[in-house]
RNA sequence: GGGAGCAUAGCUCAGUUGGUUUAGAGCAUCUGCCUUACAAGCAGAGGGUCCGCGGUUCGAACCCGUGUGCUCCCACCA
């Protein structure tokens, strides 16, 4: 079949992967085999998946695949998490703009099934995005975190913590979303930087008690606040006791204004003197440090905020409307009553819900807690012992440590309807248990409160999120609802989690903290950060700036190969990496090389007359031919051992999670090395043909190559790997054989004839002869036999009629030095010297300046006296070698003139 | 306020116990090539005060201190 002139991904992507579908390659079942692990950190079913996953899902994949072809079996499960909060906002927001339908008017049964629906549909466009993008995910063991079996797990590690004491209900402060109407844990606030205003505002004193206010005192005392619309929630105002202006105010009250409301004057330690008036208003519903002081001195709380930030009957006045309306509407009357004394501007960071993106709120509420306490131990000892590993680890130990050993009480329950239902029953009068169902609930009532048949209602909220995804390593495996099954002791611990820095409190810690708790043993044992995925400006990738690219028009543009291939080559782990499409136009570029190296090969083949026939060769080309020994070999020597130097190396990478550094050594393996060197020193003359042996070098070099580079570029090499040869076997099982050290002598020969070659084309660009004028090379050397196995290729690479050692030629001549040796060029063409003079003059003037700083060292005795020994010979052969340069570059500079 | 990380070529980054050269790669740039696999290419080249300053050392891009500039995390000062 004739082959397209460039690589067309789309003919090949879906064909392989259905076929390795079709082979079950990406099923695991536990067997005698190691097996290799990993599961997904489950996109949420909010939409489509961003770069972020891009890279996530790649990173996973090469992993795998690696693993795959490496004698283990590899299981990587795929799921989505349901995503409690994030998704309802979703829904809700698509059930009032699609379809004019307000949550408040559906039942609970209405809205699921409407979540449902909509996790149906972005489910699967996700599921098709990472099938796209070459995954090799076993879906048969597709989970999502509410599954039956996995709602089950959630409910029964709730009611099992609970008897075990670590859950309680309580009123605490809290973060509350307005928009959302929910609880929030601390760990789904964002604090940003904003730019606000402090309002610097009158208090009348009430002198209530009819004390004569102290000499020079004011009628009024003044307060600053970011937040004015939180007055109305006053119920004290506070100084330090230290603080000598305010001493008169003991035992008096102030007047809230607008509201008229006297509240007590108390003092408190935790007023800084110098912030602001040094004075402080009191608001116990609204601040978390109010609310402490509040409780100190036995303060009322007042909560002039309904659930959707709206103000309270409890306010008096703007009662239902909007916060920061109400905010800038009482800025205003202070201002007309003469309240206001000033504004200044003011930074401050204020908390945002991450899913909602709108200020959180503090505010007292009864919710569900566990306490964390426990949990933080044994989760910090697995990575502190290095049972765990972290990539990478000198920038997230501290982190990971610093938050367990100030770990706080988790608030894991939401006002909300999507998410496994808190499974606790109340009766009329707010006794509760926790139960699994009604029934149990009864027993309980009856056990408990020896209450029997009474009318029970289940507990509206549901869990956090993360209340069900911290058991994901686990429940995948049934290992919550059927412990010690068969695949959780095969699988479990997994290998190696790959996920996002940002999500090391949320999902990372707690996973640990599930996996001891539940297994007794860490949930994997590696944890690969890959940081976040920027744009080339540096810009976070964000619907709103457009910069964030559609994964599946990406796919559609370059092919999957060359998106894995761009954002692999650039992400170093755990920085940052800035997404340019530029690197993904040099992955097609790079499908493209590999392609035209294929139908380099198939040319041959078809040429050597061994496609159909399996004739051989009659001729062979010219680098072939020597005396009776073939000189292929040495480019196939050469390149065995430059082989197995890479796949040494990139094995290393690998296990060293290095994964760009890996791709790029690749790259540069089969771009400058396979092609650039090896199929240029073994390609015939025009007309001619390779002989069997070399064209069977060829195909299987390429095969090798193709087979490091699979890991992450499956479809390509895969596609190649069938068109070099019909064959009944696939790439993405081929298991990778042991390899054996390369020759060091062998490597350092090639080098040396690639500089040979290179120094002798730049002599030919410098001097303008062009590529079709023979030379004739002269060279000077000690070393001649090595030249034995060079000859050929080197005469074939420069276009040289002749090669002849240790003769001199006729002035005239172009004079070079490589290495320890000097060349000379001749050509029947008139040479100005000029040039190779100054390039002379340049190299001598390097020489003589590096010679300088070596000698330099020799020559200071503390050096000798302190040195290791085989640094001061190396030294000294630095010494002699460049000695030994500068006199040839110096004799020849004399020839010239 | 506390903590962490980073600063190397125009850009993005390597540089793994301090010594293989006067620091490397990819991309970009420049020069020459429509050479029969590949112009999405080939051949070659240029390009750096390793952020500043001080110190340790025979020797520092690398270790220490300090300054500057970025980035991130955590934290209850209105």
């Amino acid at each position: 079949m004739e082959l397209s002139k460039n690589y067309i991904p789309a003919n090949t992507e879906d064909k392989w992967y259905k076929h390795w579908l079709e082979k079950n390659y990406f099923i695991s079942n536990p067997d005698e085999r190691p097996s290799y692990t990993v599961v997904i950190p489950p996109p949420n079913v909010t939409g489509v998946l961003h770069m972020g996953h891009t890279l996530n899902e790649t990173v996973q994949d090469i992993l795998i695949r690696k693993a795959r072809m490496s004698g283990f079996n590899t299981c990587w499960v795929p799921g989505s998490d349901h995503a409690s909060i994030a998704t309802e906002a979703k829904v809700v927001d698509m059930l009032k703009h699609e379809k004019g339908i307000d949550k408040n008017n559906l039942s609970r049964e209405e809205f699921l099934k409407y979540a449902f629906e909509w996790k149906e549909k972005y489910g699967n466009i996700i599921y098709s995005q990472i099938a796209k993008l070459g995954c090799s995910v076993d879906w048969s063991r597709t989970t999502f975190t509410m599954d039956d079996h996995y709602y089950k797990a959630v409910i029964k590690v709730f009611i099992d913590l609970y008897n075990k004491g670590l859950i309680y209900r309580g009123a605490r402060m809290i973060n509350w979303d307005p928009a959302a109407k929910t609880a929030l844990s601390d760990e789904e606030v964002e604090h940003k930087d904003v730019t606000g205003k402090l309002y610097y505002i009158k208090y009348e004193i009430a002198s209530s008690n009819g004390s004569p206010n102290a000499p020079g005192a004011l009628n009024h005392i003044v307060i600053a606040t970011q937040r004015p619309e939180t007055i109305m929630g006053d119920t004290a105002v506070c100084a330090n006791p230290g603080d000598e202006r305010y001493a008169y105010l003991n035992g008096q009250s102030v007047l809230v204004p607008l509201i008229n409301k006297a509240v007590p004057v108390i003092f408190d330690d935790y007023v800084d003197k110098d912030f602001g008036t040094g004075i402080l208003k009191i608001t116990p519903a609204h601040d978390i440090n109010d609310y402490n002081i509040g409780l100190k001195h036995n303060l009322p709380v007042v909560d002039t905020l309904n659930s959707d930030g709206t103000m309270s009957e409890a306010a008096q006045i703007y009662v239902g409307e909007e916060r920061f309306a109400v905010r800038k509407k009482i800025v205003e009357e202070l201002r007309e009553k003469g309240l206001l004394v000033k504004e200044e501007e003011y930074t401050t960071r204020i908390g945002y819900s991450q899913r909602t993106n709108v200020v959180v709120e503090p505010k007292i509420s009864t919710q569900w807690f566990l306490r964390m306490k426990e949990f933080a131990q044994p989760a910090l000892k697995e990575v502190t012992s290095g049972n765990i590993s972290i990539h990478p680890g000198d920038k997230f130990n501290a982190t990971y440590k610093y938050w367990l050993e100030n770990v706080k009480d988790w608030c894991i329950s939401r006002q909300l309807w999507w998410g496994q239902q808190i499974p606790a029953w109340y009766d009329e009068e707010g006794k509760f248990v926790v139960a699994e169902n009604e029934a149990e609930a009864q027993k309980l009532f009856n056990d408990q409160y020896s209450i029997v048949n009474t009318r029970l209602k289940q507990d509206e909220d549901v869990f956090d999120t993360w209340f069900s995804a911290w058991l994901w390593p686990i429940e995948v495996f049934n290992g919550i609802t059927s412990p010690g099954n068969a695949d959780i002791k095969y699988y479990y611990p997994t290998s190696v989690l790959v996920t996002g820095q940002d999500i090391i409190f949320f999902w990372v810690a707690r996973m640990i903290m599930a996996g001891m708790e539940y297994m007794g043993e860490k949930p994997f044992s590696d944890v690969y950060f890959t940081g976040m995925v920027r744009d080339k400006m540096g810009r976070k990738m964000s619907k709103q700036l457009g910069n964030s690219p559609d994964l599946l028009e990406l796919i559609k543009e370059y092919g999957a190969d060359a998106v894995r291939f761009g954002i692999m080559i650039s992400s170093p782990a755990g920085n940052d990496l800035l997404f340019d499409e530029s690197s993904l136009e040099q992955g097609k570029h790079f499908n493209n090389k590999l392609w035209n190296a294929l139908k380099l090969i198939k040319m041959w083949a078809a040429k050597t007359g061994q496609d159909d026939n399996g004739h051989s060769l009659e001729e062979t080309s010219r680098a072939n031919t020597k005396s009776g020994t073939t000189t292929g070999s040495f480019a196939i020597a050469w390149f065995q051992n430059r082989l197995n130097e890479v796949q040494l190396e990139v094995e290393k990478l690998i296990k060293e999670f290095r994964l760009s550094e890996g791709l790029k050594t690749i790259y540069s393996l089969i771009w400058d090395d396979y092609c650039s060197w090896l199929l240029e020193w073994i390609k015939p003359e025009y007309g001619k043909s390779v002989s069997k042996e070399v064209y069977d070098a060829a195909v299987y070099f390429f095969e090798e190559i193709l087979q490091i580079l699979h890991p992450y570029m499956p479809f390509i090499t895969e596609e190649i790997y069938h068109q070099l040869k019909d064959r009944d076997d696939d790439l993405i099982v081929k298991q990778f054989e042991e390899t054996p050290l390369p020759n060091e002598e062998m490597l350092q020969l090639g080098s040396k004839l690639k500089d040979i070659i290179t120094s002798i084309r730049d002599a030919r660009n410098k001097n303008n002869i062009k590529p079709k004028e023979t030379l004739r090379l002269y060279i000077e050397t000690t070393e001649v036999s090595s030249y034995d196995s060079l000859q050929q290729i080197l005469s074939k690479q420069i276009n040289a009629e002749s090669i002849k050692f240790n003769t001199t030629p006729a002035d005239g001549a172009i004079t070079i030095v490589v290495g320890k040796e000097k060349l000379f060029i001749e050509t029947n063409i008139e040479i100005d010297l000029k040039s190779q003079k100054e390039k002379l003059l340049k190299d001598l003037d390097y020489l003589k300046g590096f010679l300088n700083t070596v000698d330099k060292k020799l020559s200071n005795d503390k050096f000798v006296q302190n040195a290791k020994p085989e640094v001061i010979e190396l030294e000294r052969k630095k010494k002699s070698d460049a000695q030994e340069k500068i006199t040839m570059i110096e004799q020849s500079l004399l020839a010239i003139n």
